[in-house]
DNA sequence: TCAGAATATCAGCCGTTGCTGATGCAGCGG
DNA sequence: CCGCTGCATCAGCAACGGCTGATATTCTGA
């Protein structure tokens, strides 16, 4: 035996569809704002920069896939980074694409 | 100056794009075997199991990327990962994802 | 020179994704 | 009670992505 398998069929499944899910434009870029906290909708909406259809439409994509956990709080919904891996993927790739 | 922004703009659409390409499970897996060297087309296709059309279209994808450099040899081409940036990329999914 | 192996490319189908605009729905303030 | 704000959802369309099967290309060895 040389070389057991780097990962096990499904956990290359698992990441891919994690990488999937972040790998997008605006849903990185919300991940970005939000490494900072938990924001309002509204307030990625301004910071993002598109409809708020659209920002609602992500956010419900990485909710789902539980990136993401949104808090309701009087009228307004809260969203923040729901799990420890995934801020330390966010900064993976700030220190992988961001050079220097 | 509380806190300036993680990323550019331009560095978010690349970083973006690039797990973009990575996003898949056969050009992941493709990544994975490639992590210990270079392979050929056919040893490629033996490991990840699929169909030789369907490797060579994913490799163009990761050659076309920058992501995988291709050696040609008598009649055999050789693909190995082509940055240590990427390499490293790799490496992070496997802590990140494979837990433990 | 010819058969066949190794790889690339092409055409085409089909399911998925992303966006827009419209609408639904809750909660708050007047 | 009513209008408004904040957010979610829906319908529909256009574009993209991934796979298969067929064909092209290059190289090797007999």
């Amino acid at each position: 035996m040389v070389r057991q398998p780097i990962e096990k069929e499904e956990d290359i499944v698992i990441a891919a569809a994690s990488m999937k899910a972040i790998a997008h434009p605006l849903r990185l870029k919300i991940l970005c704002v939000l490494s900072g906290g938990a924001l309002s909708v509204q307030d990625i909406v301004v910071q993002v920069g598109t409809s708020q259809s659209n920002i609602s439409q992500h956010l419900a994509i990485l909710r789902d896939k539980g990136i993401l956990v949104a808090q309701k709080e009087a009228n307004h919904v809260y969203y923040r980074i729901g799990d420890a891996r995934t801020l330390k993927l966010v900064g993976l790739m700030r220190d992988v694409f961001c050079s220097v």
